[in-house]
Formats: C-alpha cells, structure tokens, sequence
DNA sequence: CCCCCAGTTTAAAGATTTTGTAAAGGTGAG
DNA sequence: CTCACCTTTACAAAATCTTTAAACTGGGGG
C-alpha cells in the first residue's frame, strides 16, 4: 500500500468525528496522499503551525478554537493552503471563510471525490504560487520542444499526436532531465495513483512515447530505461550533435 | 515572503466591507504590498485619480457610485490597471467590465491566493504595456470577429446569435488564444463558480457554440477538443488560409 | 561460453475514461 | 404563462489506459 519515499503530499485533517476523519483518510490515501488528523481547534493550530503539511483540511465546528479561529491564526504565520469545510445549514459561511484566506471552501456533505478534486485544485494553485512566472511555457531538447499552453509537442517541424498520458510523461521526464525518474514518482505525478509491483502500465506508456519518438530503447536518443531503477530523459552535454 | 528591497508597490482597493478589506490588506501586505482602502464609489474614484497607486483592486456593488461608473470614470482620465471583483450572486458580466477597461475581473469568491496571482500577472502586464492599447475591443481570427463593445460575433459577414453564455465562452477562449483553458477555469470565469468533475455544462455550451460557428469537433477551424485537459481556440500560425 | 533470472518490451484484449449531443428539467424575465 | 436560456441527465461513440502474457535482454555463475 505504501506510497514510498519519494515526495508524499502530506495533509492534515482537523475535525472532531474521528469516524470522518478515518473514510477521508482512507479515501485520499489510496491516493497516495498521506493524512493526519487533529481532533481539536488547538491541537489543529499548533500541528498547522508546525509546516509540516501541505495543506490543511478544516472543519468548522470545532471544540477549543472554531475553524474561522484556527484559520486566522493559521494566516498569521503561514500560507499553507487551508481548504475549509461547512456542516449542512452555513450558507454565507463560505464567504467569511474565503475572506479570511482560506483557499477553498466545501460543504462537509460533498462526495470524498468532489473534495479530493477541490484539494488537487489547491494544490496545483499553490504550486504554482510558489514558482509564479518562473515556469517556462516551453520546453526544448534538441530538437524536441513541448509547448506547455498548447499542451503540443514537436520533432522537428512535425507535430506529435500524444495522448494525454503520453504527453504528461514527456513533461514529467524533460522536467527531469538529466535525472532518473523511478516508475513509483512516474506514475504519481502522472496519474495520482500508487505503484505497485506488478503495474507495467508505466513501461507500456513509455514504449509507445518512443514509438512516437521514434526512439530506440537500445540506443536511445531520448528515453534511456535504467535497469532496476526507472527512465530518464536525456541531458544532451553541451555539444551533443542531434540530428532530425 | 517579502518583494524586495525596490520601491514598494502601493494598492488602491476600493471595497465597502472594511472586514474584506483588513483581511486582503493583511494577506497582500504579508507579499510586500501596501493596501489602501476606500469605502464608497466617490472616495475609491478621486483617490484612484491621485495616480499615487499601481494598481485599483474595485469591488462592483459600491454606496455612492458602482465600480463600473468608477472605472469609466478613471479611465477618462488615466490608464491605472484595475483590477475588478464581483460580488457573490451578482449577475457577472465580465464582458462589460472588461469593455470599459478593467485588466481582470473576479469574483470575490475567489481566494486571496488567487487574487494575489491575477493581481501579479495585471502588473506584470501593464509594466510591459507601457505603449500599447490595453484592452483590444475586437478580436479577430480567421474569418471570425468578435467586438466586445457590440457584443458581437461575427463569421465572415454574417452575424452570430449567440446567447450570453456562448458569447462569454467565446471571449474567453479567444483571450486565451492557443493556449488550452481547461474546464475549471472556464466555467470559473464565465459563470463564477466551482467546477465538479460531473459538470458537463462547458461541454454542452461549447458544442452549440461550434454549431453555430459550424465548426467540425474532428477536424476545428476553431475550437481544438484538448482531450484530458480542456479546449482551446487554435491559434493559426501565420500564413495559415482562412476560408469562410 | 551457455543458461538462468530479474527486469524489460510490446502487442493485444478488455476495462475505463472522456467526449458529443439530444432531450428533459429548471429558472427567471417579461 | 411563455419564452429563452442554462444545467443536468442519459447514452452511445471514441479515445485511451491498464492488464496480461509472451518474447526478449544482459550479466553472473557454472
């Protein structure tokens, strides 16, 4: 079940019902996200405080420090993402939470699904706070380039039709270039999902990108496989000559 | 956490709700930001035309004058961003506001973290458009025109009907020209709410604006199905032939 | 030098996700 | 009440993903 040494999302849920508190663990973690709770306002703050989590899940109803409490005294100090949640009934609740800084605000009653969609949301929106402009909208390796606006990648002069996956997988490793991605990170950056052993899905996505690539594992001029460990894209050393 | 050692960036934000406005002052102040509130159309306007600001974050539902008479009314006079907010449950019109001259507009649901990122990228832009007329009132591709002033669409010389959510949907894809926007972010900015993985209103508004432009899904003049990610209008690199 | 084994590649089949669109349901303006 | 419009629902079609399993590879021990 375990999700690895490689950077795990670390979340903490503060709400007093333990027994929501174990379904919403269970449910993200199969995710592959790791979930601690905080039974109570104080306790919620001070392990908030400690930076350790990623996010923080927040309900309202709280015994010690209400949510709107703990929220702003969370925004004191720290800016990580709070994403609030509301019992049935709080209709205007939404607003004052968003107002004092929550990131994003949910009833208690949505699907587990609607709010690990909303979590992603504010974990992606914080992500990319943290680089702001600093991502570059392209990408280029010899004469491979991946557009990320246009979600379009070219060889050559020549457009590749990837799929979905695919072209997250490209991203994924010319991100990394240079450096081995393991099948565990591939496939939880990728799909938000757990690896386990017997899942080749990754290595069947990476036969069909070099397919696309037209590149042969065993001389490979993008995706080199290193054996027991994962994939890598190419660092092509300065003066490394491609041709198309 | 702080911007820096250069002159610091002074804020105009001009919203009745003193409560909103500590909170964002707090949250922008902990960037670097100085906020300067104003509570009432006639205040936020002549303090907006001391031309001390940077910026003017303007909230739509004012005692006095409403933002959009304010905004006409600054830009009579000068070319400060603006940056406008609508409130919860207000009819969005997002197109008004840009037409007369807003940089951005939101709705006041989104989070702080959000504004701060539209509020970056405002700046970001009017620094470089120093010369440039800010915002176009006609967009043009291909053969298809839209004037935000007329609220207008036309293809080649026929006029489209489109109703309001397609001409917004519209507007907003064509302002994102080649990039991919994805279904949360339309149906955030069009129609200022949450997207839930079950919400297939943007695909159903997105079809019909394709039957009215007579766009093929398998093969887009204009609007490109980004499978897995969203839709975007194609952006014709240069010399690409148009026909109606 | 050959065999074995863990690890890898890949085609193919089956399962799942995503999309397009018609039609039904809901809502508000006039 | 009617009309215009937006959203939800439903379902089929299309595209894509995962699983499976058979073929393959490279290196160490014999």
């Amino acid at each position: 079940m375990q999700q690895s040494e490689t950077a795990q999302i670390r979340l903490l849920l503060v709400d007093d019902d333990t027994k929501f508190c174990r379904l919403i663990a269970e449910y993200l973690g199969r995710f592959g996200y790791a979930v601690v709770a905080a039974h109570s306002g104080p306790e919620g703050l001070k392990m908030s405080l400690s930076e350790q989590f990623h996010a923080v899940i927040l309900d309202i109803m709280l015994p010690g420090l209400d949510g709107f409490e703990v929220l702003r005294r969370i925004r004191e100090q720290s800016e990580t993402p709070v994403l609030m949640l509301t019992s049935l009934g709080e209709e205007t609740d939404r607003i004052v939470g968003l107002e004092m800084g929550a990131d994003d605000y949910l009833p208690k009653t949505s699907s587990p699904r609607e709010l690990l969609a909303r979590l992603r949301a504010v974990l992606r929106r914080s992500a990319r706070a943290v680089c702001d402009d600093a991502a570059p909208a392209e990408i280029t390796v010899g004469p491979l380039s991946i557009n990320l606006n246009a979600r379009l990648a070219m060889l050559g002069d020549e457009a590749l039709p990837l799929t979905p996956v695919e072209f997250e997988l490209l991203v994924v490793l010319a991100q990394a270039r240079g450096r081995v991605k393991s099948r565990e990170e591939l496939i939880n950056e990728i799909r938000d999902r757990h690896y386990d052993v017997y899942d080749r899905s990754i290595d069947v996505h990476v036969s069909a990108l070099r397919k696309k690539l037209r590149d042969d594992p065993k001389s490979p001029r993008f995706i080199r496989t290193v054996r027991a460990a994962g994939y890598m894209l190419v660092y092509p050393p300065a003066g490394t000559a491609y041709e198309s």
